[in-house]
DNA sequence: GGCACAATAGTACGACCGTTCGTTTTTTGT
DNA sequence: ACAAAAAACGAACGGTCGTACTATTGTGCC
């Protein structure tokens, strides 16, 4: 649909319904953060933004519209927290690095005060058929994607082994960063980020390439 | 509180309010692992058991302490599946193999048709206080202990390195277990379970003490 | 300033929530 | 067989759920 646009407009600001509906979004996120998509309730976010709840349920047509949405900004975050700052770093192993460092603990850097949404929604609906499963399905297999090909490029500048099986990489990553989130939120270990970024360069020096003459005085 | 028992009771069989019990904890733990435990409700359970919504109600207090007796009934599978089988192993790396192959995928064994309610529990509790947070953080800290008893057994044996630390191994260990749940349970990965067996192999691996003879000859 | 429309509020509905209480049925011990 | 105790039921309560509807307020454009 083509809109002309008058050019008075000068700041074309979001028509205010938008603002609101990122608001709302704000603090359904952080609930989903803290307490899971099952506890976004239409009564309990609009006491928290301070509007009605038939104000509120008019910006998404149903609850589970609203979970979707929810999900869709926490996956938003999550790229622009983790992946898109890493990609300024160099390709192979500081990139990968830098991905891994920023995985670590990216609901506080993103503001949220309890935990992954994206993880507790997989938990959530994995054996509950519907969008919600079907969407962070997909973020989880393109987040999958994304980390193989960082893995592939250092493969490819041959920091990594050459055999190395990029998907069973990324695997063991996975478990890296879902051990640190279960030991830090649940068990309390406050070693936990140390613990996991240990892990991780044990996992890096476990692919490492046999060493040659270079390699070596790399070190 | 001593009960006189008489003689004649031959088969001293459980008061007929346990045996029901046992019925609504089968149902709720499989509900726990099919939808979470928010998801266990006191009209769906009746239902699912056939009974009074009053009539289940009154074997438990309220909705949470039957969450509770939910986790506590599904930390007894998990010991009674995963743990005490393995214990016939003998101690060191064929124990810890025991364990890890009956951690992976526990659930399917323990006839639950979802995931692993502690898991879930975990997520879903880890940001509010309360009786389920303090279970579910005693059981997995338990576990860990427990886990951590048996590395330290292998590294006793000598079949993982001297300066092996068993918390660290832990953490690994457990990041392969949680990436498998998460490959195969939500992103669907029918390789999950070669996966985390490799992942595991590796880590033992990267464990292994320097080489001696009689190892190089134990390959 | 006023028009058109987007945004929010208000109200009501039926369904289900956990829980209580009094009654009825079933089990248990003798 | 019978009385006592345990177990299960049925109805009702106050709340909250998601979701329709209609009314009111606010915003943006000429």
């Amino acid at each position: 649909m083509i809109r002309a646009r008058t050019p008075s407009a000068a700041v074309p600001r979001a028509r205010k319904g938008e603002e609101t509906r990122a608001q709302i979004l704000e603090a359904a996120v952080q609930q989903a953060s803290e307490a899971g998509f099952e506890s976004i309730t239409i009564g309990a976010l609009a006491q928290r933004t301070g509007l009605s709840k038939s104000g509120l349920f008019a910006h998404f047509g149903s609850r589970s519209d609203l979970q979707v949405a929810v999900l869709d900004e926490a996956a938003r975050r999550f790229a622009e927290t983790v992946f898109l700052p890493a990609m300024k770093a160099p390709r192979g192993l500081p990139r990968l690095r830098a991905i891994v460092g920023r995985f670590i603990g990216w609901t506080e850097s993103a503001g949220l005060n309890g935990g992954c949404p994206i993880l507790a929604a997989g938990i959530e609906f994995d054996d509950i058929a519907g969008p919600m499963r079907e969407a962070v399905a997909g973020y989880q297999r393109q987040r999958g994607r994304e980390l193989a090909r960082a893995v592939q490029l250092a493969v490819d500048t041959g920091e990594l082994a050459a055999d190395t099986d990029p998907r069973q990489f990324v695997f063991e990553l996975d478990g890296i960063a879902l051990a640190y989130y279960h030991a830090a939120r649940l068990v309390g270990d406050d070693q936990a980020r140390n613990r996991a970024l240990a892990a991780f360069e044990r996992l890096v020096a476990s692919y490492s390439p046999p060493l040659s003459p270079s390699a070596a005085a790399r070190r």
